[in-house]
Formats: structure tokens, C-alpha cells, sequence
DNA sequence: TCTGGGGTCCTAGGACCC
DNA sequence: TCTGGGGTCCTAGGACCC
């Protein structure tokens, strides 16, 4: 058996941890430059406001409802995220952290019983723990986890937890469940289904499996065979390393200068390479896209991106940035208002599988030397303390109603008041 | 006025090899 | 008229996930 924990609302239930008042209210949580909704409590949804919806389409509906509306807050969220999977990973042989709201749970080779009580308590635990609410789904397959965890949100059952057990369960959860909402199944896979009279789960492992194959290629017969009943994707306990790395932004304003866009890319790549290195990777290519407002009628639409090969795999930071500052005059034209920009690491290896370069003007080893110095201040004394001087100020995105950083930071440590 | 930021995997088609 | 059989690698584009 799998189990499949998902945390409800992440981010608007982060939020409500810091601030109970916020319970039983209509909240949103933002994307970057207060642009998008990107979480939603139970409340927001009923009142239509849609996942991604942009803000100042809603203005009114916020206003008129009076909507909680929190900027991301990715800091407190990340920092909750652990604590959630610290708790299942304590509760549980192991897990598989499938992204900062979710976990997989391997519950293979225990016993039906010792299964339900784990399923009955997790909720309870967790939310004890963290004072995050969460949903549990247990059944045969991570798919069928996936679609148990379905189940358990829709129902708020009282211990959050549904575990499809035998074949009656499952085939009435898949019969209840639309094709699109089965996990590898997007928007365009479940309106072709539509198209051939496929509309649920169930309708879907009715299905030829020859004809699956074919249609909705190897995945889509994964997929197909997990609703089955047949367990065929692997669980995956380590994280498996980046193939790619990527940082951007949208700017909060335009950007036409470019100097100023080049301290916005000194920052996207000295990101990057952060991350490279917190996975101990050099890697290869390094690509960097700049791109005008695309939503924008008036004004001409410019995309361009460039790609360079290194001739030594590097994660140093100074290497990678004087990569940046001649490939982005190259890609840069005069006259163009900019929205947003990035940067992408591929070609991705192991460092300690690299060898270097004898004749590389660079001495790999003090800048390996100084980037982890670099890495370790930043990581004592909180992101961003020490940048390259390339970056100028910190880089920021506009977001107005940014909540504190409850846990990661002494200053913005909750008050209590008596 | 105002529209996010990360990732992965698969396929088709072309170029090339013997 | 009829035109082999087996590969690899790369890229662009499209699908999916959160």
C-alpha cells in the first residue's frame, strides 16, 4: 500500500497558523509581484475566485467579500513544508517528498490494521505538530493514493484520512472521479477522452490497454495500469538530482536599461548556481531568455534567448557571470521595455565526477573555496546576506502584503499578547 | 494600470552511422 | 513497377506536475 499526505490550501494554511483570526475567513495567497492567486482557503473558492485568476481582475469581489489577501511568503512556507515532512517521516518507514505540500508514503509490507491506525492518526498528528491541516489517501498504487486523497478532502471526513482498501472502494472512488482529475491527466489528454467517451476513472480502466498505449502513449498506460490496481511507478525516496536549474522573474516594473537588467541577471544566476551547488553539480550550458510584456497589445513583443557551452563544467558563480554579461549584450536590443528575464543551468554532472581544467585560467579550487565560504555565510546569517557586488541592491519583486518570516527569522518572531 | 515560478518526460523527425 | 535493416543522437514541441 501507498499513502499519499497533501497538506489543504498550503499556503493560506501556513498563513492561518500566524494568524488564527484568519480561520473560517476568505483568504488568498499571491504569486510573485501580487500578481496571481496562487492558493485559495475553502471560503475563496466558493466564492469563485479561480486558481491563477489574476488580482486585479478580483479587485472588486476582494473589496466587496473582504478577502484576506496575503503576498508569498515562500520563506515561512518552505520552513513549514519541513516541519510537515519531518512529522511524516517520523510516522512512516518512509516517505517521498513530491513537492513542498506533498508526500508520498510507502507503506508496503505493512499490516492492514497497523495501515488504518496509521491513516486515523497522521492527520491529527501532523496538525498537532505544525498546525497544518492535511488529507491523507491510501490504496494500491500512488496513482490510487492520489485519488483516495481526493476522496478525503471532498469528504472532510474527521480524520482526513480515506483508504481504499478493497476492489468496491476503489471502483466506486474511480467511478466518482472526472478523467481529468487522475493524476497525469491534463487538459488536453482529458478533453480527448471526452471526445471518446471516456468522462471518469472508471471509464478510463474500462479502456483497451492497447489502445491506451497507443493513444495516450507509455505514461498514459502507466496511469492506466495504476488505476488498475498494478503499482508501476517507482517510489522515489532520495530526491533525484536537477537536470536543469532555472531562476526568473517577471520585474515589477519594466525594464529598459541595460545595466539594470544586468543586476537582475547577476542575481538569477548566482541563484542558479546556488542551487547547483546545494546539489553538488557542476554543469555545462548555461542559457539565459529576456522577454517583453507579452499580455501588453501595444507594444512590440520581443523574445530572445542564448545559449553558451562552457568549456569546463563549473558552478562557480564568477565564471557563470561573466558568462551572463557578454551573452546578454548579445540578446539585448535597444528600444524594447522588459518583463521578465532568466536564467537556466543544463548539461547538468556530479562535481566529484568532473575532472577540471589544466589549463583553465581560473584556480577551481579558491573559487570552490570562496563559493562555499559564500554558501555558508548565507546560510548562517540569512539568504542574501553577502551578493556579488554585479547584483546592487537586493534584488525584490513588488509584493505589498507580505506576512513575517514567523519561523526562520529571530526579528519577525511571533508576539503573544496577554 | 495590474497576469508566477519552478520542474519532468515523451515523441516525431531529421541527421548521421554501418 | 520494384528500392534494406538496423542503430544513435539531437532538437523542438507538446504534454504533464506542483
Amino acid at each position: 500500500m501507498f499513502g499519499l499526505a497533501d497538506c489543504n490550501n498550503f499556503y493560506v494554511s501556513c498563513e492561518r497558523v500566524f494568524n488564527p483570526s484568519l480561520e473560517g475567513k476568505p483568504v488568498v495567497v499571491l504569486s510573485n509581484n501580487d500578481g496571481c492567486v496562487i492558493s485559495r482557503s475553502e471560503e475563496a473558492k466558493k466564492l469563485g475566485i479561480k486558481m491563477g485568476e489574476p488580482l486585479f481582475k478580483i479587485r472588486d469581489l476582494i473589496n466587496k467579500e473582504n478577502v484576506a489577501v496575503y503576498s508569498s511568503n515562500f520563506a515561512l512556507y518552505g520552513d513549514m513544508s519541513q516541519r510537515v515532512m519531518e512529522t511524516l517521516r517520523d510516522a512512516v518507514p518512509s516517505i517521498e517528498v513530491y513537492s513542498v505540500d506533498e508526500a508520498f508514503l510507502d507503506l508496503r509490507g505493512m499490516n492492514i490494521p497497523d495501515i488504518k491506525k496509521i491513516g486515523e492518526k497522521l492527520s491529527l498528528r501532523v496538525r498537532k505538530n505544525t498546525g497544518i491541516p492535511i488529507s491523507v489517501g491510501i490504496s494500491k498504487t500512488k496513482t490510487l493514493a492520489k485519488v483516495a486523497a481526493r476522496v478525503a478532502k471532498k469528504t472532510l471526513s474527521e480524520n482526513g484520512c480515506t483508504f481504499l482498501q478493497d476492489e468496491e472502494m476503489i471502483i466506486s472512488a474511480l467511478k466518482n472521479c472526472k478523467a481529468g482529475d487522475i493524476w497525469g491527466i491534463g487538459r488536453k489528454l482529458s478533453s480527448f477522452l471526452a471526445g471518446n467517451r471516456i468522462f471518469t476513472a472508471y471509464d478510463l480502466i474500462n479502456a483497451p490497454g492497447d489502445w491506451v498505449k497507443r493513444r495516450l502513449t507509455i505514461t498514459g498506460h502507466r496511469t492506466w495500469r495504476e488505476l488498475r490496481g498494478e503499482s508501476c511507478i517507482l517510489f522515489e525516496e532520495m530526491p533525484s538530482e536537477k537536470k536543469q536549474i532555472c531562476t526568473s522573474r517577471t520585474f515589477p516594473l519594466e525594464i529598459t536599461q541595460i545595466d539594470e537588467l544586468y543586476k537582475a541577471f547577476a542575481f538569477f544566476v548566482s541563484n542558479c548556481a546556488e542551487k547547483l551547488r546545494h546539489q553538488k553539480s557542476v554543469c555545462r550550458e548555461i542559457v539565459l531568455f529576456l522577454l517583453t510584456n507579452v499580455y501588453k497589445e501595444s507594444s512590440p513583443d520581443y523574445y530572445r534567448s542564448i545559449s553558451v557551452q562552457l568549456e569546463t563544467p563549473t558552478d562557480s558563480t564568477i565564471e557563470l557571470m561573466k558568462k551572463v554579461s557578454v551573452s546578454l549584450e548579445k540578446i539585448f536590443r535597444e528600444g524594447y521595455s522588459y518583463k521578465k528575464g532568466g536564467v537556466i543551468l543544463s548539461e547538468i554532472s556530479q562535481k566529484s565526477e568532473t575532472s577540471g581544467d589544466l589549463f583553465s585560467p581560473y584556480d577551481s579550487h579558491r573559487h570552490s573555496t570562496l563559493m562555499c565560504c559564500l554558501d555558508d555565510i548565507n546560510v548562517k546569517y540569512g539568504k542574501g546576506s553577502i551578493v556579488h557586488a554585479a547584483q546592487g541592491e537586493r534584488f525584490r519583486t513588488g509584493s505589498t502584503r507580505l506576512s513575517k518570516r514567523y519561523t526562520t527569522d529571530w526579528a519577525d518572531i511571533i508576539t503573544v499578547k496577554v
